[in-house]
DNA sequence: ACGAGAACCTGTTTGC
DNA sequence: TGCAAACAGGTTCTCG
């Protein structure tokens, strides 16, 4: 489910809604996350400040006041809600419920138990969590472009759909997001990634760039599980080029040729078979 | 070393 | 209608 726009939109509504907060108590509803949580996370957070929350890649961080840092990973089905608005959340799966001295309650929730809590001692352990270390770089950031993304394709020989899901090459791309951004790129995802070159990695950059932007001013999308942090939904999935979008016509093509979907590393790809090369 | 595929788990949709 | 298969936004492990 959630991918970069939607990570951060709920790290934006976090930080409106717990931002400063004092945690007063760490409840874990059962035992059998996909890890553990961190031996001792309740006694270190418990009675202390979030000071901000902040994001890399898919992952939440909460700042703790200490110097702390927890991280939260959403998986597939994961949710992170504020005050009761769970829309529509089963409640058996509120699996760790984080209680505020001002009586606000932020649930994990997460049915499909993909997602997962850690724990860092500071800032500067981050970059050495077993969970960061290898991401690569932020699409957001300054640093991303053409050619720093041109690099990190050369000599790939996966298709570059594979390429763009590895978050060791750009950290926060999922599967809807993949898809958007080589439709606006023009760019086959069946193309080998190492030929993804030059004025193709420039386009490719720049469609990542804006289809990211623009699902985040939208708040993420919502197909099943993902709900803002507020508990609203996100409206990006009514701006889908192709993805989800089997046998509709192309939306920028007038030949009316329709979106094709492929199964590449048992994901679905939705493409423009003549638009994208 | 790299890439493809399976596995993890639950819920919902689709097809016979 | 009913049941089984397919499918879902992610990551990580194994196997060739």
């Amino acid at each position: 489910m959630p991918e970069l726009p939607e990570v951060e939109t709920v790290v934006r509504g976090l930080e409106r809604g717990i931002a400063g907060r004092r945690i007063k108590k760490l409840t874990l509803n059962r035992a059998d996350l996909r890890f553990p949580l961190p031996k001792g996370l309740a006694a270190r957070i418990e009675g202390r400040r979030v000071l901000r929350i902040g994001r890399r890649a898919k992952y939440l961080l909460f700042h703790i006041e200490g110097g702390g840092v927890l991280l939260a990973h959403l998986g597939m089905s994961g949710r992170m809600v504020l005050n009761g608005n769970g829309n529509g959340a089963d409640r058996r799966h509120d699996h760790v419920v984080l209680s505020f001295d001002d009586g606000a309650v932020l649930r994990f929730n997460d049915a499909r138990r993909f997602g997962l809590i850690d724990w860092a001692e500071s800032e500067d352990e981050l970059p050495r969590n077993k969970h960061l270390a290898s991401l690569g770089p932020e699409p957001l950031s300054n640093g991303f472009n053409g050619v720093t993304l041109a690099s990190l394709l050369e000599g790939k020989a996966t298709p570059i759909k594979a390429a763009l899901l590895d978050q060791r090459v750009v950290a926060g791309l999922g599967n809807i997001y993949v898809c958007e951004s080589l439709f606006w790129a023009g760019i086959s995802p069946k193309r080998r990634a190492g030929t993804v070159q030059g004025e193709r990695a420039e386009r490719l950059a720049r469609a990542i760039r804006l289809v990211l932007e623009r699902a985040i001013a939208a708040g993420g999308s919502s197909l099943r599980d993902y709900v803002q942090a507020t508990g609203e939904l996100g409206y990006f999935q009514h701006q889908f080029a192709v993805y989800g979008k089997e046998g509709e016509p192309c939306p920028e093509c007038d030949c009316g040729k329709a979106i094709r979907r492929i199964v590449q590393g048992g994901r679905s790809t939705f493409f423009c078979a003549r638009r994208q090369k």
